[in-house]
DNA sequence: CGATGAGTTGACAGAATTCAATTGAGGTGG
DNA sequence: CCACCTCAATTGAATTCTGTCAACTCATCG
């Protein structure tokens, strides 16, 4: 459903028909760009609907082109040979998603449910570039943050246990839905428990035992298993290493 | 002591007096910059040694600076409140250090052995890349391999065994030996034990118990703790993950 | 209504951590 | 020059935790 105060532009049938439309503009790669590099973002933009479970793009791909994610959810991962899996990210609203500097993909990305981008051609943003240095100033910005949360995930992944882990994971994924403006309350897991394992470092056994010990725990509940209802954040905050 | 194909200006009495001279430059932040942009860069570059133990920066500082590394290698690192630390990376001669974007560190560093820096300040940096975008693409390059060996790791962390994260580490630290144009046979490690298990997200023990495996699987050979012979590469390679 | 797949739960084994002791190397001072 | 001290690295033993394997529940969908 569509709230009144916000454009439903973007929500409906494919992406938004222009950026001066866009919902999530505020928070994309778009952000802080004047009109006039809007403007000319929006003449190399290409509308890019997504069904849950499709692939954009696959580690070793030609990396032609790059995304901003407007709708939906993606992961972002990496697998070994034998077939085990790193989700790397959950790209979400708002979310650059496509860096490669060689032209290949170093990762794979798939919609987790329906999803809805804008693709812009490598070679035109990279024109793009170079008459307005101001946007490429802004993807340095982006890549600066994704590698600080890489950062913060390898911390997770390496030092933490597994309800440490669990419990960074909810707060950080509310805090994120709190900045996208979503609904916090029954915060919503649009990744099955085998995607917040690989995200993790864990099994799917370990994911689903931690989460009915923070249910008996009282710290959260679990309305479906999709939905997270935090009933105790400073309790959660309490299980963060300290 | 100092090759005679290699000009020995950075390698005695602090880092190199100019650019020029600089060992290194052909796979730092300068490479690629043609000679107006290195003396613009040369002009803003302030000259740092570090020794061993030294701390270059720490997580939380006011981000004003940012480095190069030209000699030696510093641990870059993130910890928990409770003392848990992870290393996100080694770096070594070439590697660029100190990328933040809301000024501040949101990592710490220092210097495993004596080691030599460029120092950059970062407003000025900022208003280089005003005049010159070509050194700001070159910044965001850089950027963008770090957040791909960031992925990388994260594979490893979260889903290789032990020997696999050895046997990933060891090959790779011999790969960057070899295109920096170190010897690689017998390999340095100028890390210590503890260094290696909270890169790998492991205890020293499990560390050293798998160098000892390593070891009388006739794979490798450590005529000194610090000193690896890669004996078998391919059956090193062979206990990567397939 | 049965089938399918995700999620949960249980039992068990194995592997890595923890705790503890030993070895080894480097450095200092007698 | 040697003894001793210190710290890193290694090795050993025990435990605990997480992964593995397997069964079961539940909801959804054909």
């Amino acid at each position: 459903m569509c709230g009144a105060a916000v454009p439903c532009m973007a929500m409906h049938n494919g992406v938004a028909d222009s950026c001066e439309g866009c919902d999530i503009r505020h928070l994309a790669f778009c952000a802080g760009l004047d009109d006039v590099h809007t403007d000319q973002l929006e003449q190399i933009r290409v509308a890019i609907p997504l069904s849950a479970g499709d692939s954009l793009f696959m580690e070793g791909d030609a990396a032609e082109t790059v995304y901003n994610l407007t709708e939906g959810a993606l992961r972002v991962y990496k697998m070994l040979p034998d077939g085990r899996r790193q989700i790397t990210g959950f790209a979400l609203p708002g979310d650059f998603v496509g860096l490669s500097d060689d032209g290949i993909y170093a990762h794979s990305a798939e919609a987790i449910i329906d999803a809805k981008l804008c693709r812009f051609s490598r070679p035109q943003l990279d024109t793009l570039f170079r008459s307005h240095p101001e946007v490429e100033h802004r993807l340095l910005a982006i890549t600066g943050d994704a590698l600080v949360a890489a950062q913060e995930h390898m911390l997770l992944l390496g030092r933490m246990t597994p309800v440490e882990k669990m419990a960074a994971f909810l707060l950080r994924l509310a805090e994120r839905a709190g900045r996208l403006g979503r609904a916090e309350d029954p915060l919503i897991l649009p990744m099955s428990r085998g995607d917040i394992a690989d995200f993790l470092g864990l099994t799917v056994e370990t994911v689903s035992r931690t989460f009915t010990r923070l249910r008996s725990e009282n710290l959260i509940a679990l309305p479906q298993p999709d939905k997270v209802h935090i009933a105790d954040p400073d309790g959660l905050r309490g299980l963060l290493p300290s």
